[in-house]
Parts: C-alpha cells; sequence; structure tokens
DNA sequence: ATACATGCAAACATTTTGCTTTGGC
DNA sequence: GCCAAAGCAAAATGTTTGCATGTAT
C-alpha cells in the first residue's frame, strides 16, 4: 500500500539506494564479492513490499543479469546468514525472503486461498514481549515473525 | 472401530478424551468415515504439545496402525478443511500441524539452528488486532500465526 | 452395494549439492 | 593468479496424485 519514493534528501533508512549501498558494504566486508547478480537480488528484494521466492527472484524480467536458479539460492542463502535479509515462513511451499529494514517490522496478511500477501500497516504489539522472552528462554538472537491468514474479499465470494 | 465415548464430569476443553470425541463427531458429521487411521493421527496432535510434521506422523510408532504417507496426507488435508487441526508455516521444508482447541491460541519458540520447537506459555497479546484487520482488510475467517525465532542455549555454545 | 479410505508407486515442485568454468579482486 | 561466484545438471527432500483394492456405512 503505502509506496516510500525516493526524495534526494530524505534521510530515512528507507531509502532505496541508501538500503542498497549499506547492504552492499555489508557484504563486501564479509567478504562477498561484488557482483552483478549480488545487486540485482538486492534491489529486487528492497524494492519490493512483499516478500519473494527464490523462483520470484531468478525468473524476474527486472532483472539485469538473468540469474541462475542456483546462483540466486545461494546468494539468497549468504544474505539470510548475514542477516542482510530474512527468511520468512509463509503458507505454501516456497520459502519467501524479504530484506530487513534497520529498524522495521513488517507482519503480512496472508489468502488461505489464492495466498496474495498483503504488508499490514499496523504497529505491532509483540516486540516488548521479545524481550521478555529473550530473558526467560536463554535463546539469543531472537525475533518474531507475526502472520495474519485469511480468505481475501475475491476469493470470499467464489 | 471404537465410538465415542462420553465422559460426562470432564469439563475442560482441554482434556484429550473429550477433545477426541468432540474432533471425531464433527468429522464424522462432514461425511469422513471412522478409521483407525483417523483416530490415530488425531490422538497422536491431540497428545503432542508441539506440531507435528506428517513424517513424524506416518513414522510414529506409537501409531497402532501405522498408515501410509499418503493416507496421512489425506486425512490432514481433509481435518485440516474441516477447521480441526491447523497448518503452520514453520521454517524448515516441511509442514506442520497442531490440533485446534477451541478457545485456545498457542505461540512457539523455534531455534534457528537445530530446528527445536517448543510452546510458549504467554498470552498473547494479537487477539485484539485481529479484530480490528478483520474489519479494516474485508478478510473473513482470520487467524493469526506468532512465531519467535532464537538460537537455543545449546547452538548458542556452538 | 456403494462410495469413501487405503496402500503402493509414480509424478511434482522446490531446494540443495557437485563440478567445471568464469570473473572479481 | 587465486579463490569466490556463476552456470548447468543431477540429487535430495517433501508433497501430491492415479489407480487398483479394501472396508465403513
Amino acid at each position: 500500500m503505502s509506496t516510500s519514493h525516493q526524495h534526494p534528501h530524505t534521510k530515512t533508512t528507507r531509502d532505496p539506494e541508501c538500503v542498497l549501498c549499506q547492504a552492499l558494504d555489508r557484504a563486501r566486508a564479509q567478504g562477498l564479492r561484488m557482483t552483478r547478480a549480488l545487486e540485482d537480488v538486492l534491489r529486487l528484494l528492497i524494492d519490493s513490499d512483499v516478500p519473494l521466492t527464490l523462483a520470484d527472484i531468478a525468473e524476474s524480467r527486472h532483472l539485469s543479469s538473468q540469474a541462475d536458479r542456483a546462483t540466486v539460492y545461494r546468494l539468497l542463502t549468504k544474505l539470510e546468514k548475514l542477516a542482510i535479509i530474512r527468511r520468512l515462513g509463509l503458507h505454501d511451499r516456497a520459502a519467501y525472503y524479504t530484506m530487513i529494514f534497520p529498524g522495521e517490522h513488517n507482519d503480512y496478511l496472508v489468502c488461505t486461498e489464492c495466498g496474495k500477501i498483503a504488508r499490514l500497516d499496523i504497529e505491532c504489539p509483540v516486540e516488548e514481549l521479545e524481550t521478555r522472552i529473550e530473558k526467560k528462554s536463554r535463546y539469543t538472537q531472537i525475533y518474531h515473525e507475526l502472520m495474519f491468514f485469511g480468505v481475501c474479499p475475491k476469493c470470499g465470494r467464489a
């Protein structure tokens, strides 16, 4: 829904170019090489407002490089390990990936019939819980995923 | 095949026998036949305090019937459609299933390293949001899934 | 007697890996 | 030049379906 447009002087961490550069910097710092495929994958994830699957990315016609699935797969795996992107467990068979925007958290609404995914513009009440669970459970690097499922209006009519 | 026994003196909706009977009744009412495999699948899901995969269920040695994977798969699919069980999107490749206990809702804590799943004993602050989203989005039959991920103590030491 | 349920095997879809070649540094 | 990344193809993993047979109703 909300589409952020890049205004040259905005300093927000969501400015696409800014996010891209930071991600590339972090990737390079971790030893990744700066390739066309890497940049393309990151750009796609940054520009999409819903999570994308491996297939979405590898087959994207917006991609200049047309990278192989295996390549995209390995990139996604590395980026996930570096905590630059996140892998989500949505409900269909495929894994979904999404950019991590520092300081932001997104929740989704998924149609159980057609699988359509929408980003929710809500403030998530779970953040506070997270700290509590971190202490109590002794788990580290905790994050959460909150997903809503339901039948979308279009599917509901059928 | 055993018929559903009523236990007139149990009151909690979580009493295993009670839940089983109710589930069987609903299944029968929807046209399912009362088979050994059906009862076994339900019993396993009711008795487990974490979600189970198709493989978990089909290979369970606690199962009297040793039902085939395809059979279990079809049962799970039907039970999900009848809203007797729920399919969860956890993080590894397999789908997880869990019993729906009327009026209850569970959240989970998953280790991103070893995949261990623990049920969280917290009160979920999201219920209220659900209603709000239902109205706003015009989606129907909304439910949610809240999952926490992190590195468990054991994996953290490695 | 009639359908639905089952078991087995095969088809699918997606992820993951091996190996050779290409290309960033 | 060296080692990581890419590309291709094959293996692995988990899900889904087809079909002949068994069984609850």
